[in-house]
DNA sequence: GTCGGATGTTCCATATAATGAAACTGTATT
DNA sequence: AATACAGTTTCATTATATGGAACATCCGAC
């Protein structure tokens, strides 16, 4: 039960309307149907009727004529397979991500920022390395997350504001931060420690430990993270692979670096 | 250098132009400039530069300010996820994938069709891996691998036609076949045998066996393959591993089944 | 430095495509 | 049969996209 806010924003000329209604479609997390959408919409039928035919027609949508309803199309994951390929810093960051899951041997996550939310982009599991984007794609929370701590933490103080207002500070669980000013006050402890924990505040049992992946700059590229469960580990043990994740953090920001100045 | 008929088609209205360009910078496999986009385009400069200024402001493009070029963005992969999960084969498949996996341990392929192309939508790599990439949202050519001819081969006969008539037909190697008429016998061929066999078509010494999985209704749903090297591996040797792969294709289709029909 | 040429950006009258109220069709429900 | 509801189509109106051309900016060459 996830209330993140459903932004809403500036959504210019047809393909933004367009766009729109295929994150809904998406958001909803199964096939949804024509009423649904409507509700949801502050479109009439008619427009909102023709949108979905075009994006149907498309690929972006699948329609199933029996149940009368839609999905996201499958063009979608060739269009993604592209942008994670080359906007994303899982191809950078994968041969250090083996590397770091071999020396640790827990689950390890790559996010990067997208409009003020988590966004996973590649993983390895405690054990076998599924690799692919079977996970990569999900979102979450910005506040409760320990990547996402990480990437507010470093990112310039305006961006952070305007992100950190965008949260929603839905409690998950006891520990969860709750309010824009606890956050911004772990925030600035995360500045100075250089790495964040997550301390249950997304799911009970779970923890970690992440660092962001800066640039020489200084800019945030995105963060890497070693989860746990507390029956497993703890907030401490966790703290140990600190030197092993900040090193491979460095080491996928300095390979992003030369990626971006080849000569 | 993989020449797929860039089609063109009916591109309905303004969203759909702006899919249009969202290809050819995806389809590009690189950060493309505007002057490369306007050559490939027959939109004039104007309308082109504000469909980018659309698409990048709706953060489905990212637009590099220094080297002024552009690249599928992040919010593709979100997207992605939900489709990926929703209308693809593989979170229903998963368990059968990895039971074949372990059973026969040589690399497992799951595709899908998707405009007259193969699109992988799930992977399973060898024990002993082979180096070949293929990873999830990946396309690849139907009339020359294993997973696209078994596709085709059971399609109804009139859009197994358009399909046919939409491949390239280059000559990946000696082996590729070369004609719409050579592809049409091979398919009757993989309809009487119930299975069909990449004989080197796509890449010099990899092989591999595919099987379609159709619904009861005899509709195609995807392909499953099991691919080798022909180092270790011969058609003989694939030919045995049949019945694991008929078996789990039918296992699939037969959980898609009752997922689409649930009561 | 100045010129030439290419690349990227803005303007604005026009044409085109999107809009949405309302009418219509089909399919459940009583 | 009557009613309600979900989905589809119509068409005059309006908003939006269009694209030719002018403008700006960058860069290498002279």
């Amino acid at each position: 039960m996830n209330r993140q806010t459903t932004q809403g924003g500036h959504a210019d000329g047809t393909v933004g309307k367009a766009l729109d209604v295929m994150d809904r479609v998406a958001a909803a997390g199964r096939p949804v149907r024509f009423a649904e959408l409507l509700a949801g919409s502050d479109h009439p039928k008619a427009t909102l009727y023709r949108l979905l035919q075009t994006l149907t027609s498309q690929g972006m949508l699948i329609y199933d004529e029996a149940r009368q309803t839609y999905a996201p199309g499958l063009r979608l994951v060739r269009l993604a397979h592209a942008a994670w390929q080359q906007s994303s810093l899982a191809p950078i960051a994968r041969p250090y991500l083996d590397a770091l899951s071999e020396r640790v041997g827990e689950t390890i996550h790559l996010a990067q920022m997208d409009q003020g939310q988590v966004l996973y982009v590649d993983k390895r599991n405690a054990r076998r390395p599924v690799d692919m984007f079977s996970e990569a794609g999900k979102i979450g929370p910005g506040y409760c997350t320990g990547v996402g701590k990480a990437m507010l933490a470093f990112l310039p103080p305006d961006d952070r504001a305007r992100a950190v207002n965008m949260q929603s500070f839905f409690a998950h669980t006891p520990r969860t931060l709750t309010s824009p000013q606890a956050l911004t006050e772990e925030l600035a402890a995360i500045r100075a420690a250089g790495v964040s924990f997550d301390r249950e505040e997304h799911e009970p049992g779970i923890i970690c430990i992440a660092a962001p992946i800066l640039s020489s700059t200084g800019r945030v590229l995105g963060a890497l993270s070693i989860t746990a469960a507390t029956r497993r580990n703890t907030l401490d043990g966790l703290d140990q692979l600190r030197p092993a994740l900040t090193e491979t953090a460095e080491q996928i920001a300095a390979a992003a670096e030369t990626w971006q100045f080849p000569d």
